[in-house]
DNA sequence: CGGCGTTGTTGACAGTGTCAACTGGTATTC
DNA sequence: GAATACCAGTTGACACTGTCAACAACGCCG
């Protein structure tokens, strides 16, 4: 031990590494069998020391669940950035750039939406969570015919991620029944396509915009 | 103890007193708050009760979330046995009874569909989930066109599924933004038509009936 | 009667989140 | 320069958890 060490980057501080080392973790197992010891011991510091940085586990788990988050965003991000000009591309892209979020660190996900975790508890989250959703209007908002309300086009976007959401997770969790033919994947776009197709034959007929 | 007492129906037996004393806490509580401990204790007997009958406490789980989903079933099949004819309607029915399922107990709704539980580690469990996704079956055939092939209607099961689930599990969670207008059940039975809406316009492309 | 499986008990163990008290260093202030 | 306050981290304890092992009452069957 007592290795010298050089100059601490920001990123180096306990408490990030801290929350790095869980998101390790969160890898293997889900945030339920997560123990603040076991990441305390795996950085080789006192079973308190997460204590002093986030003074409880949910905290501690609002911090991770806000990195992660926030990676996952990112990822969206450069998935767009590299994407075409075409509307329904991109919300295609969006669409496969959370999928693969929920099934590459499903944990996480969880983490981040679930119940362990509440959002005004730590800002990061917050900001994680907000960025994606406005990440999903803006794509979710091309898509749509011109003059729609914004009213009517928060309720697509709703509908959009819980249509997403509700499948992916039910396909992640191996709830979808095998006689159920196909992947994942594919019935996914082609529920989300099925929704576009009703929206479309709605607004040619509905009250009429 | 040991005290002769009366014939002793089915559910008086230790194992479905403990099973039903946990589906009452989990009222409260969502499954990862729950300790066979305090169940235990809850009926009076030792902290070990629990581990005669059921092993260990995944298997515990299991059975409760078997009890529940069941009974979840039954309520379902009840509302349905009361609504009309309509094949729309009838879908609307379950739609709602489903809700009320995920948000009047969304912890045992959260345990029988979620992680924490292995489906073939209890037949109840299994065949409880069979038994509702045989009703979803069944009501969304209904809402088909009569020549409907299976494969395809049980991708639209599927669709169905995972859409009023995510649209429903996000309310319950508050994950959704405020700034979305209007309830959960609004946007969930819209979602639900659009997505109808949608078929209908893929099907009228190819042979309409 | 004697063995025996079922149902339940008591006692122990390691692991957990959390509280309280302590230590060492660093910056601030007189 | 010394005293002070504070920040980061440690040690030790507590109650609670799931689980294992050993034991006790009981009905049943030979």
């Amino acid at each position: 031990m007592g290795t010298t060490r050089g100059i601490q980057t920001a990123s180096d501080t306990l408490d990030e590494r801290l929350v790095q080392a869980a998101l390790q973790m969160l890898t293997d197992q889900p945030a339920a069998h997560l123990s603040l010891r076991r990441v305390a011991e795996e950085l080789g510091v006192s079973h308190q020391a997460p204590y002093v940085h986030f003074g409880n586990k949910r905290t501690f788990l609002a911090a991770v669940a806000g990195a992660g988050l926030q990676s996952a965003a990112d990822q969206a991000v450069a998935a767009l950035a590299v994407s075409g000009d075409d509307p329904v591309g991109r919300l295609h892209v969006l669409t496969a750039a959370y999928i693969s979020f929920i099934r590459e660190r499903p944990h996480v996900h969880d983490l981040a939406y679930g119940p362990l975790v509440n959002k005004p508890d730590h800002p990061r989250l917050q900001r994680a969570a907000i960025a994606y959703w406005n990440l999903l209007h803006d794509t979710v908002a091309a898509c749509q015919p011109a003059g729609i309300p914004e009213p009517e086009l928060l309720r697509r976007c709703a509908a959009a991620w819980g249509t997403v959401y509700g499948i992916a997770r039910l396909g992640a969790l191996d709830q979808i029944p095998r006689s159920v033919p196909g992947d994942i994947d594919s019935l996914l776009h082609e529920a989300l396509d099925t929704l576009r197709l009703g929206w479309q034959a709605s607004g040619s007929v509905g009250p009429h915009g």
